[in-house]
DNA sequence: GGGCTTACG
DNA sequence: CGTAG
DNA sequence: GCCC
């Protein structure tokens, strides 16, 4: 089912279990279908493993991790020179208060197990071959596995089947799970599995929850945005310059420079937001959702280490975000051990990672995941196809069937080689003047990001807007095309805005389109998988088109990231145009002077750049809208 | 207290 | 409802 | 969750 080669094979190695601390959504995800895709046993019950592939970098901290599921480190074989405590078998340090001794069952088990560093799959991937783990060994233990296996910690136990008793206690936290979410907005963490950590985590909840709104915050100086002068800031930031959007108070992440570059000064905390974000978008909290993308985007471009007294002066961040960082900054000395319950909890939640596993699906959302979840009880892909198959859509069918390939990243080098490889067929499906066709490959590409997860590409032509070049009769032949070169596997859709095809009217009118009149109101574009002729994998690919006189506001809009392209919209609103990727719009309908596409010998580039000065946000690099 | 990007399939 | 940036 |  999944044609592509395995980078490495790694089928004779132990049961294994990926970390998922220290890890964005994002790159657990990758990580983990990297793995499955080289043939690795991998387990989301941590108890069941016997090596743990790890983001963090010291064998204390992989100590606590290792507790946290409920794996008990007896003896040190190997241990890494900055643990300090390696004789240390329980209890003390790590603040876990539990008598594991009175607990203990008696058929625990126990086994040799080893913790190794992510960057020796990276390093692996990278050379090609399966590299020694030695150098990349932060622990080598024997531990006892399971020890509290008949409380309520949520051990991650998302594959085996649970003991009948855990399992009606499964059932009965998803129905809690399932009410709180019903009910709306609890403020209880609503994916908490009754686990608190380090003694301090109930503590550290409520102190989030009690100054989440305005009221909480009133009374605690230094919290207070508006009340504090220039001069404060200053000293906060010790002498340095302060970037001048922050200066001027201003939220739209598109009127500043937000570099990709990581690692950017904040990128720890930054990554633990990121958690939570994902939380409100399984869950569809999308107010709550944006908030944090916004504060995700505020923090993504402050070039300085943030501190717990500047956080309330940053747009998009308040009371809220500084309870977090506060909670996040005091959790240890070593920032890299730093944490905040309650996104360990999210982190340790079978649910959270049942919800990211099907959202993770091509065609699945927030609400078809929540469907598997706490309808169907799903928790593997495995039990979907078995069980469910015929109840999902053609285009989830898809999703499904190449579920690990369309997670596994791509890059650059290979977006531009698929690039070339369509263009080339879309010059030959152009028949009226050919040359004058071009292309720019868009999304995160164009914004520099090192590995993508599809490839977008905008076409439009130099000199025509008919229907011939640009229209639907040119998208439906370069699928076509595509499809018979057995380069295009599925088309997942093509979508005609506003006309119906064999009817296309031209595309650069001057009136904003209306529903039904015969314009368009949006682009055509195509979703489609695209085979690779040599390797045989599946990558997503869009392609979009655009008319010339659109080609400026279509690139800008197709480059992204998602919060520039939001705030991008509110700005204009703010101005009283509305920006679309077929134009900027005057309020009473006629474009705005100044946004429409190239004349003379103008490039892509810059009629985007024209577009971004006109409408007043100045312009900006691809690279420098880095906001996710 | 209301608003939060926008549109198609 | 899901996807696109 | 933050802002007007």
């Amino acid at each position: 089912m999944f044609r592509a080669p395995p980078p490495l094979n790694l089928s004779t190695h132990p049961l294994t279990h990926l970390l998922p601390t220290h890890l964005s959504t994002e790159a657990f995800l990758t990580h983990q279908s990297l793995l499955r895709h080289c043939n690795c046993p991998i387990t989301d019950s941590a108890v069941s493993a016997s090596l743990f592939i790890t983001a963090v970098s010291s064998a204390q901290r992989a100590r606590i991790e290792l507790r946290k599921r409920d794996i008990q480190v007896v003896s040190t074989v190997v241990d890494d020179k900055h643990n300090k405590d390696a004789n240390q078998n329980h209890g003390g340090k790590d603040g876990d208060t539990d008598n594991d001794d009175g607990e203990r069952k008696k058929n625990d088990d126990e086994r040799e197990i080893t913790v190794i560093k992510l960057s020796w799959l990276t390093d692996s991937i990278a050379a090609q071959s399966v590299l020694a783990k030695e150098p990349y060994m932060i622990l080598r233990a024997r531990a006892r596995m399971g020890v509290r296996a008949s409380t309520n910690a949520p051990a991650a136990t998302l594959t085996p089947t649970p003991a009948p008793e855990k399992e009606e206690m499964e059932r009965k936290r998803k129905e809690i799970l399932r009410a709180a979410e019903e009910e709306g907005r609890s403020k209880k963490a609503r994916w908490q599995g009754g686990k608190r950590r380090d003694g301090g985590g109930e503590e550290a909840v409520e102190d989030l929850v009690g100054i989440t709104k305005g009221d909480g915050v009133v009374g605690r100086p230094g919290l207070r945005r508006k009340s504090t002068g220039e001069f404060e800031i200053e000293k906060m930031l010790e002498g340095r310059e302060i970037p001048e959007w922050i200066r001027a108070k201003n939220r739209f992440s598109c009127c500043r420079s937000t570099p990709l570059h990581p690692p950017y000064p904040n990128s720890l905390f930054i990554t633990h937001l990121k958690t939570i974000l994902h939380s409100r978008l399984l869950s569809s909290s999308t107010t709550s959702a944006r908030a944090y993308s916004t504060a995700i985007a505020t923090l993504r471009a402050y070039p300085f280490p943030l501190t717990p007294t500047i956080i309330p002066h940053l747009p998009g961040c308040n009371g809220k975000l500084a309870a977090l960082f506060n909670t996040w900054y005091t959790s240890s000395a070593n920032p890299e051990s730093r944490s905040i319950p309650a996104v360990d909890s999210l982190l340790d939640s079978p649910t959270f990672h049942a919800l990211r596993l099907f959202d993770s699906i091509w065609g699945v959302g927030p609400a078809t995941a929540r469907k598997f979840v706490f309808e169907y009880k799903l928790t593997s892909l495995d039990e979907l196809v078995t069980k469910h198959w015929n109840s999902l859509s053609r285009v989830q069918q898809i999703g499904v069937k190449f579920y690990d390939e369309l997670l596994l990243p791509i890059s650059r080098t290979e977006v531009e080689a698929v690039a070339t490889t369509i263009r080339n067929v879309a010059v030959e499906c152009c028949d009226l003047d050919p040359p004058g066709l071009e292309m720019r490959i868009v999304g995160g590409y164009r914004r520099g990001k090192p590995s993508c997860h599809d490839i977008d590409l905008l076409f439009s032509h130099r000199r025509h807007s008919s229907a011939a070049v640009v229209g639907g009769e040119f998208l439906i032949r370069l699928v076509k095309r595509l499809e018979d070169l057995e380069l295009i596997t599925h088309t997942l859709s093509l979508s005609y805005p506003g006309h119906h095809i064999g009817s296309l009217p031209e595309l650069d009118t001057d009136a904003p389109a209306v529903s039904g009149d015969g314009n368009f109101d949006s682009l055509p574009r195509g979703l489609l998988i695209y085979r690779d002729p040599t390797t045989g994998v599946h990558r997503r690919v869009d392609i979009i088109l655009t008319p010339p006189v659109a080609a400026g506001t279509a690139l800008l809009g197709w480059t992204g990231g998602t919060t520039f392209q939001r705030d991008l919209r509110t700005w204009c609103k703010t101005r009283g145009w509305r920006f679309r990727c077929d134009g900027v719009w005057e309020e009473g309908g006629g474009r705005v002077v100044g946004t429409e596409g190239w004349g003379g010998g103008e490039s892509w580039e810059e009629v985007e750049r024209r577009v971004m000065e006109r409408v007043g946000v100045g312009w900006r690099e691809p690279g420098e809208r880095c906001t996710e």
